[in-house]
Formats: structure tokens, sequence, C-alpha cells
DNA sequence: TACTTTTTGGGTGATTGTGGGGAAAAGTGG
DNA sequence: CCACTTTTCCCCACAATCACCCAAAAAGTA
């Protein structure tokens, strides 16, 4: 399980390093491979191979002759994108994702259960004062047990 | 499972290259065989020969004295040309296809599940723009479990 | 303080995408 | 059957990008 927030940079090349205590919970059967995709929020999400796979598995026993099956495919896939962390544990982020996110030099990492977060850091921010509900009220919605 | 998006150019000749990352999830066995035919939307759908086969049992067993079974196979068919790759990664594709899709320069080629899409890039933006359903609401319809 | 781990930066060779030339093959008309 | 044109295929070449490697700076640890 992800967890934690990690102020890091994005280098030239568009590259970021995972943080050490996030790497620590990725399963080996991931190989170090990674896929990123566009979040519903203003984010990119970043998930393990394995975790991936769970998410492709249901995709691929869809009907692309079926309208609404084919457009979900495409939405999904069209911006996901996979790679493997190099010798120094950075992975490369396409240009379309970052300017997606808005993210130009700093970036914050969430660790979210399964998956990662690529925030710009005020986007964050934004995003924490955009509820008019608080922490307390959605606490009691989520959890009821 | 193929996915991502590419912006690659068709040369004077109808040739495009099919971009290495998709290039890595086509099986060997299809033997750097493609058959494109016409898809369902303005685009021209694109197979792996693997993939094509697959596709090809399930119209062998239609009754093509049904009449929606019959021209569901004459359109699908007489629009259906293979090509290997070149030594250069590059597929030819015809003319017709070509001039159905919209395509001249500029192609947009999308990793959809089993197959990939050649797009005329601003015919497929429009084909965003049409649904009047959100992303989630066609995700809440298509997985269901 | 000395040492290890982690994060960041950059250089270089290999791969990829694009364009085009020329030989072989196929089609066309006499 | 033969010249001629057109198309198809294979090869080479260039530019841009990417993957891989080396190394320094920063942070954490003993």
């Amino acid at each position: 399980m992800f967890k934690g927030q990690y102020i890091y940079s994005v280098d030239a090349k568009g590259r970021i390093s995972i943080p050490a205590k996030l790497r620590k919970h990725v399963s080996p059967e991931s190989n170090d491979t990674f896929i990123m995709t566009q979040g519903t929020e203003k984010c990119i999400d970043v998930y393990p191979l394995d975790q991936w796979n769970v998410l492709e598995s249901k995709i691929h026993q869809l009907n692309l002759f079926n309208p609404d099956h084919a457009r979900f495919s495409r939405i999904l896939l069209q911006n996901a994108f996979d790679d493997t962390l190099d010798s120094q544990s950075r992975i490369l982020i396409p240009q379309n994702l970052l300017a997606y996110a808005g993210i130009t030099k700093d970036v914050l990492i969430l660790g979210v259960s399964t998956k990662m977060e690529l925030w710009n850091p005020s986007f964050y921010e934004i995003y924490l004062n955009s509820s008019e509900e608080s922490f307390e009220q959605i606490a009691a919605k989520v959890i009821t047990t």
C-alpha cells in the first residue's frame, strides 16, 4: 500500500525519481515497470505493472464493436504509457501528461493505496481547498463500519 | 495490449511507420503481418495477424443468408488489405482506406486493446467531443464488476 | 565525522522516424 | 510478343529521440 507525500523535481528530460520508500512497496513481479495515465483529477496516475494488469484484463474482455466499449477503451488507453525504472530508479514521463497535469519543475508525489499520483503542488493545494465538506464530514460518510 | 497515441506522418507513397512501442506488443506468430480495414468509426483499423484470425473465426460462423450478417461481412472484408512490415517497420496503406479516413499527411495512431486505429487527428477530436455522456458515465456502464 | 543511500544532472552511442533513389515486378497498349 | 509506363519493393542516409552509463550533489545513518 503506497502512502506519504514527497516533493521531487522533474529534470530537463522529463524524468522523475520514484521515492525509495514507495519503491519498497512495489511487488517484484512488476519488474520495475510502471504505467502512467491521465488521472480523473488534474494529475498523473502511476500504476505498478501488477496493478495495471488487473484493469487490463477487464478491458481485454470488452467487445470493440460495441460503441460504448470502444469509446471507453480509446479514452482510457490513449494516454497510457509504460516505462521501466532506469539504473537511477527514475521513469520518463511523456510531455503530454506533464502538460495535462501542469507540471514543469517541482512535482508532488502522493502514495494513494494501489497507485501513485503526480501533482503540480499548487494544483493540489487548490484541490484540497475545493471541497465544502470537512475531512470529518467526508470520513463519516466513507468509513461506515 | 496496445495503448498510447502517436502522431506520425504518411509519406508520399502512402506508408506509415508502426511505432516501436506498439511493435513490442505484437506476438511473434503474426510474422510482421497486419490486416487493415475500414473501422466502425471514420478511421482505419489495423489488426496484427493473430488478432485478425480471432475476428476471422467469428466471421466464419456467420450466416450469409442473414442480410445483416452478409452486409457486415461484405463491408468489413471488401476493404480488408494485408501487408507485412518492410525493413523500416512500415506498412503500405491503400489509397481508398486513407480516403475513407480522411488521412492525408498527419496521422494519429491509437493503441486500442487488441488493435490499432489510424485517425485524421481533427476527426478524432470531433469524435471525442461527440458524446453527451462523460467518461465516468460510460465507464460505469461498461465496467460493471 | 565518515559512510551509505538517495536524488539529480549530463554525455554518448544506439534506436527510431522520415525521406528518397533505384531495381524488380506488374500492368498497359500496340 | 514486345516496348513502355507505372507501381511495388528493397536499400541507403540523415536527423531527432531515447536508453544506457557515469558521476556529482544531497540527505540520511552510524
